[in-house]
DNA sequence: TGTACATCAGTGAACGCGCGTTCACTGATGTAC
DNA sequence: TGTACATCAGTGAACGCGCGTTCACTGATGTAC
């Protein structure tokens, strides 16, 4: 039978040397990551991380690659707890659950969208193309499910809307993480805990915007009945 | 009279090197940036640049204000585009001018919201720190300006419709310059000329949102007609 | 169960490299008389 | 206008550094008989 892959002399040393690359971008920030100072902070000789990863290059597409699956994890999370409800719902959870893991995960999710870093060449096949492919799914499903809703304006097509409701989740995340508070700017110092509640309101705003006011029915009231709890 | 501050050897060899920066970042990525490449690309020898910048983190950090001080431009010009319209259009023309200046200047606007590379310390006195506050205000002030119409839910307070429409024009801009398209999502690879009408749009929606469906005068009726050409 | 051998995760020294920055200098430009 | 001097933007060699990566090695673990 083939050997089981389990770790002989270390713990685990690929899992430790990932875990100390993710303190070492959230401490320093990710242009500072260097494979030395990964292996130092893992307890390790300089070699030993080439035992597990070929380049300095494919340790962070791993990371890229976990941060995807995590992404997904965190969407699908958020979805099923509202599984019971509307497709509006359901949308605006997987919004929700895509910041969550961004604040959650900070390195992980600056790491994702900085192809000078990972590279975005031969991603089709790879792990990180399927893990990256997984989460997109999720949130087109959403959005054909929400096209569905006799309910919903239609000035937006599917890849307007797609593209609508991730530039809102991804800039609230970036402007959260490196933005305006990161910024100081004054006006903007919002307590961090407000944050998940200021998320789904704007969410909110967006899919308001896709109701056919006139049409709406029962779906819309659900909603509006929350809404009103934050006038 | 004080001396014109004119170039003596070189044409200008600060701007120069500011330029070369930037095509270097667009090349090869802000992680990339170093100054002695710069310096080779200015023709000139590694130590001249020290006659302009202190350091490597000074030439940054101009680059950024450059960048803070552009994007109030990009926005102001969209407005004054707009000048005689009502409130609701020239919040939008401040983000349609926001994504045009993203993708017009894709490596200062990078740069402008990586903390890791240009440090937040001290920026309150600082000409970044102005040039911010100046970009940043332009926004407030549309902000403030569309809550005054009295056609607009107030489901939103100051600071979160702020953060709201900034959300959305960052992270379109973030996902233009770095996103589906860069990560080469099949669902999403839109001809890059549909950009600003999509984006035009995805912001009208959320303006929608913003309008009481029952209250709205003839101001909504003005952008309904445009709204359904695109239907 | 005991021994011989293969495997392979780790070591530690060494490599060449490009980097940011410093330094003493040179030579063109601007200024004072 | 011409000359002496100060200024200062550039040069080019040199510095020390941390980096990614390689290499021959060691020694613990797993496997075959």
């Amino acid at each position: 039978m083939p050997p089981k892959k389990r770790a002989y002399h270390h713990g685990d040393l690929r899992r430790t040397l990932l875990d100390a690359s993710i303190a070492l971008i959230v401490e320093r920030g990710l242009d500072q990551l260097s494979l030395r100072e990964v292996a130092r902070r893992a307890g390790v000789s300089p070699a030993a991380p080439y035992h597990h990863f070929a380049t300095r290059q494919e340790l962070l597409e791993a990371l890229a690659v976990e941060g995807f699956v995590m992404l997904a994890e965190s969407m699908r999370a958020s979805l099923e707890a509202v599984a019971d409800q509307g497709s509006v719902e359901r949308f605006r959870a997987t919004g929700v659950g895509y910041i969550r893991f961004a604040l959650a995960h900070p390195a992980h999710f600056r790491l994702m969208f900085r192809p000078s870093l990972v590279p975005v060449s031969a991603v089709a096949s790879s792990a990180k193309g399927a893990a990256q492919a997984d989460s997109f799914q999720i949130l087109l499903d959403a959005v054909d499910d929400t096209l569905k809703d006799q309910s919903i304006r239609a000035h937006l097509d599917r890849r307007g809307l797609a593209l609508v409701a991730w530039s809102l989740v991804h800039g609230a995340a970036e402007l959260l993480l490196d933005g305006p508070f990161a910024l100081g700017l004054p006006e903007l110092d919002a307590p961090a805990p407000a944050i998940p509640e200021l998320v789904t309101r704007a969410f909110q705003g967006l899919l308001d915007a896709l109701r056919d006011a006139k049409g709406a029915g029962e779906g819309a009231r659900v909603k509006s009945a929350k809404r009103r709890r934050t006038t």
